[in-house]
DNA sequence: CGTGCTCGTTAGAAATTACTTATATAAGTA
DNA sequence: TACTTATATAAGTAATTTCTAACGAGCACG
């Protein structure tokens, strides 16, 4: 399965969101994704399987609990296949759209404050 | 469709890839894409109306001809949801990881030379 | 006109996906 | 041990996607 055919989903989208926020157990994620969602329990697990095999997530187990983590592996290269369509939108003019919050972070990086 | 979903099949991450390029008529895209992954042209238009009905291109008429172009807005909008995920690789350490292409050109954008 | 391109649309079959219900396993707890 | 909690897997079904084959419509050109 492609990368895309994983975030293709709207449930896996939303895991991946919560993920972000930090490592989360399997009951964590799937209380919110249940309600939101309003589909069971298997079919949150079967999302997941998805994003593990696919290389989106890690886990470690805790006693009973399964404790999901990002891995950004897939996102990255992701990200790198966009790079070619970024001139589309980044040739000048948009000093301040978009592209401002990673333009900042950049300028951070590149140029420490003293 | 979401973006995503879009992007999920690879007959069109490939047209997307020779729009990149330029503008092209449907039929030059056809004709690589039917080569390259053996379907018929009915397939492939059936592939540019998706692209069409969802955003990642605009088409103009040149006699019985219909050039496409790349509309980036969708593939911006997944570039925006993405960098909610960047810092789990550009988190330092890799100044000369695969950032350093949009790195340096943010940089250039943000300090001009001179 | 009529004929040949270029390209799009339709209908239906085949493959894939994402659920639900039912069940299994393993760890904690009384 | 028996019971509960946390999570995964399996089987079956409904919805969706992506093809092919057939056809249609617009432009060009003798």
């Amino acid at each position: 399965m492609h990368a895309f055919d994983v975030l293709g989903d709207p449930v896996r989208r939303r895991i991946l969101e919560l993920l972000a926020e930090g490592e989360q157990a399997a009951g964590e994620i799937g209380a919110v994704v249940q309600e939101e969602f309003g589909i069971s329990q298997p079919a949150v697990s079967q999302h997941l399987r998805v994003l593990r095999d696919n290389g989106f997530t890690t886990v470690r187990a805790m006693g009973t609990r399964r404790l999901y983590s990002v891995d950004p592996s897939p996102l990255r290269e992701i990200d790198e296949w966009l790079e070619r369509y970024r001139r589309f939108w980044s040739q000048r003019l948009d000093a301040l759209g978009t592209e401002l919050a990673r333009g900042k972070r950049q300028r951070r990086l590149s140029a420490p404050s003293s």
